[in-house]
DNA sequence: TTGACATATTCGTTCATGCGGATATGTTCA
DNA sequence: TGAACATATCCGCATGAACGAATATGTCAA
């Protein structure tokens, strides 16, 4: 019952949804969050810490850059919510801001440009 | 965005998981709680505050006491939570523990003893 | 090896939350 | 009215989270 607790505490705060929304869109580096969000590194860096500590998110290093995406899913519950949330947050009008400058961002930027 | 993050905080506490398990059983009043979660009565009462303000529960008094339910969805992500709440929460062996204590106090006690 | 860059962590502060225990509020019934 | 009961709220305390700003760590490339 803790650890699920841990789980939705992980989803109880906005940046952290805004991040989980993103990242449906496939992994990305910290950078790109910055850029989409609109936020300062330090806080997008520290609300991953939380969401990969939560199993919510991975992380793999490719040299300078850590890319982020959304974790395998470690139990049911996490599967199913995940579901809803990937359904629900793109509704959000916040969630569809940060898919626009998202996609603005990615289409300018050379390509490769993070590996 | 800052009403769901707020809406998901309400489930990032274990006690209020498993009073939201056990609503699923229809309205009850504060003291069926109490016996069946074994948890202070003051502990519980904060708690359904804490989710009744966050839209989870819904409460009204009949006489002495104040019978407790779970709300009328107010929202698509809240009405898709809760039934992904339904179904994984009971699988929880503290859940399920809640049931069996809750079906035992409820058998025992004369009927209507609560409205 | 030095400098530039991407990301993580630390620091100090502020605010929210959780708790048990005590008490307040509101209702019923004698 | 007053006692008994159900529930809500307050107090004092401890812990945890969030934040911006600064700094540390790790990697690449010249």
């Amino acid at each position: 019952m803790e650890r699920t607790a841990a789980t939705l505490k992980a989803l109880s705060d906005p940046t952290r949804l805004r991040i989980v929304s993103l990242l449906r869109h496939g992994a990305m580096c910290v950078c790109d969050l910055v850029e989409a969000l609109q936020t300062p590194q330090s806080k997008i860096s520290r609300h991953l810490a939380f969401l990969k500590n939560a199993g919510w998110v991975a992380s793999e290093r490719s040299g300078k850059w850590t890319h982020y995406s959304l974790a395998e899913e470690e139990s049911s519950l996490h599967k199913h919510m995940l579901e809803v949330l990937k359904t629900e947050l793109p509704l959000n009008s916040v969630c569809a801001d940060d898919d626009q400058r998202f996609f603005l961002y990615r289409d300018a930027k050379p390509s490769h440009s993070c590996d």
